[in-house]
DNA sequence: CGTGAAACCGTCGCCCC
DNA sequence: GGGGCGACGGTTTCACG
């Protein structure tokens, strides 16, 4: 089900709804040439289809009292299949933790945490990041601040991917 | 503006909207135990207050044909405060760049970064990256697999934090 | 994909606490 | 200050061409 299954108005819809998840379907409709109807049926199909994974409010954090953000370089002991797999649960399981990669290269894991201070983040990096089963080494990064943070694809770089490809 | 200025009726709904930013007022209200108009008039206050930033559709990256997903850590020459804005406004006119954080220790900047493929990445990396002024040193890091990409902030944590301090 | 109609929702003014 | 009620206009979402 690759991208080229959509047509021109569906990757409109979906860059516009990327954009400003809570436009209205008549707006919507507007902006990508066709009546509110089919507009509706395209988003509904999109939905279905898995193109668009939900839709959130985005909220700033820092304003909301979750002061510290950091990245996560870990090292796992095993890299069997199993025991990835039991890492990553591990991750999924601790709210602090936004995102887990897995990685090629030194470093098995990266992962992007958020906490309210830094003794919250040390508190938990030392009570359950280090003491889990299986991890090797950590090394942190503070970000000192945050130059850019779109969410999303950049759909200026599929259009010109596809037409030039056409 | 902190958090303790929200109140617990505020702080569900922003964690209902984070949830599902496309749920109507009248649903979020029935959610929230208040009725929709007084529950609207809170929604506008928390976009106007820059509580909410705005709202945006999850699109599979994967699905729509953005193969490749890399973090980047990139090291300056020169850290002076000038030199960092202008890295940070390049990072900002790159669409593959989505996020770009300064960072403290040995690196400077971590760049998260999608492509439709890997010659893709390597013409911005060598064409683009490397040869942007100042740069001294970028180590890339391929995205095998992701675990987790969970958006926003956990609101767990923050009601665990404002029971705890009362 | 478009049109039309019905149900629903966003939004405002007003009243209440 | 905030919340609820009622009403109007716009929107969502059908069935049908």
């Amino acid at each position: 089900m690759p991208a080229s299954r959509l047509d021109p108005i569906d990757r409109k819809i979906l860059a516009e709804l990327q954009a400003d998840g809570r436009m209205t379907n008549v707006e919507l409709a507007k902006r990508v040439g066709i009546s509110a109807p089919p507009c509706l049926r395209r988003v509904r199909t999109l939905e279905e289809s898995g193109f668009i994974r939900g839709y959130h409010a985005e909220v700033d954090a820092r304003e909301l009292g979750f002061e510290v953000q950091v990245f996560a370089m870990v090292g796992l002991v095993s890299q069997a299949e199993a025991d990835l797999s039991i890492f990553e649960g591990r991750c999924r399981s601790w709210s602090l933790v936004r995102e887990c990669h897995m990685l090629n290269g030194e470093v098995d894991f990266i992962l992007k945490c958020v906490a309210p201070d830094l003794s919250t983040f040390q508190t938990f990096l030392t009570e359950e990041l280090l003491k889990a089963d299986n991890v090797a080494s950590v090394k942190t990064s503070l970000v000192i601040r945050g130059a850019k943070d779109d969410p999303g694809v950049p759909f200026d770089v599929l259009e010109d991917r596809l037409t030039r490809d056409a």
